[in-house]
DNA sequence: CCTATCGTTCTGTCAAGCAGAACGATGTTC
DNA sequence: GAACATCGTTCTGCTTGACAGAACGATAGG
């Protein structure tokens, strides 16, 4: 059939698309320029979102957006049902390895950043809770489609050997390390990563950090468990 | 001016309203019941919220809330521009209390829980990130409430003494003691609190909660700041 | 004072969106 | 195995929701 699609509805999430890190408020004379709507559109799409909570309007008519996308996004993520074990994982990995920690889901073709610890050293892989990367690159993304069912060589590879590496795959400076994280029931759950810049992943460092992971993955198996 | 809206975004809206705690998985003809939709209508502006990526379809057609929701609530945070001290803070006001800590910010008559981490005991106020609770009652919202310009007499208190408590206020099983988060340039940014069973918390608890949370306080002073 | 730009209001036009029936598929009960 | 119930899907006539965009008042800048 043909693509459906509610054409005020999509223009409403276009609005909010045109929210970007470090635009805090966006003035309605830039959400028409970034978005190409007349004023007078966006000012009703507006007072829709707004009243819903997706949007609030600062008293200089400003737009921010709102605390419903905290509560849905919060809610999204626990719809993952992964309890509290993840983040003091990510501290450990953290500590062990003084490089940034994530965890990653797969959903579709992507793969989301759940949860991250970034690094306390202040060049360093940064990354956001939120982050949408692709899945076929990245040493998490392809550690999810190899414990996801994947048939190529590489995630042959990857499953055969427990976990995945990545130099300069995904960006050409950063190196990563990342295992799957399997419930108690053996299913793909998400995968954990550490990530570092390249220079700075010599062999001594891998190794830190593949057994810091497979440590990490372990314990979570034992604390994932869906009845 | 008359109120303005537009009823298909609204109609959306309603479709997102509909997914609740423990309910991760909603099929076509339960959004039918829950919004008063009709699946057709339903079908359709769940074909533009799935192309934005607020929902996800299974392939049982059942719907799922989607990552964009989880990419926009990080955003929503992240302007608050709070850095990365929230969440150790926190972490050390439970090991220091062993009750669950939060993190709240004021949005018009409500508080949001931008960050809150659970006291590691099996019976304890649970709280999830994301909620949203009422300004006026509660020891952070009263904070929040007198550090942001309130002149009612208990502000008038809270403001002179620096904190709140509150016993059986919001919940009636529930004790908390709160105190503001200022930047370097005095000025408000959230309240943290400290909230626990009403019986577990006597003079000593409260005493032991009122030092960590003011230390905490100090330190995130020095960690905030705007430029 | 003039000009530019912002946000706000208004309304005629038209096609977007809805209601809701009909249908095929699947699951349940007897 | 048949009948029934419920699910999700498709289709279309009709109504009104939503838009485009002009006009306006307020504010800022030169």
């Amino acid at each position: 059939m043909t693509e459906q699609k509610v054409e005020a509805v999509e223009r409403a999430l276009l609005i909010l698309e045109a929210f970007q890190e470090g635009e805090e408020e966006l003035p309605l004379s830039t959400l028409a320029l970034k978005t190409g709507l007349y004023k007078s559109t966006i000012l009703r799409l507006c007072a829709s979102l707004e009243r819903f909570g997706y949007l609030r309007r600062g008293e200089n008519g400003s737009f921010r957006l709102g605390p419903t996308l905290w509560r849905l996004g919060s809610l999204y993520r626990r719809s993952f049902d992964l309890g509290e074990q993840i983040r003091p994982e990510l501290r450990r990995l953290v500590e062990a390895t003084q490089e940034t920690a994530s965890f990653y889901v797969r959903e579709g073709e992507e793969r989301i950043c759940l949860y991250r610890l970034n690094s306390p050293r202040a060049v360093r892989h940064h990354l956001d809770e939120g982050a949408r990367l692709p899945l076929h690159s990245g040493a998490a993304g392809r550690v999810l489609l190899a414990f996801d069912g994947a048939q190529d060589e590489i995630s042959q590879t990857i499953r055969g050997q427990g976990f995945g590496i990545t130099r300069g795959d995904r960006d050409p400076e950063i190196a990563a390390a990342a295992v799957p994280v399997l419930d108690n029931r053996g299913r793909l759950r998400g995968a954990l990563s550490v990530s570092a810049l390249l220079n700075r992943f010599d062999s001594a460092a891998e190794k830190r950090a593949l057994d810091a992971l497979q440590e990490s993955a372990e314990r979570l198996r034992g604390a994932l468990s869906r009845d």
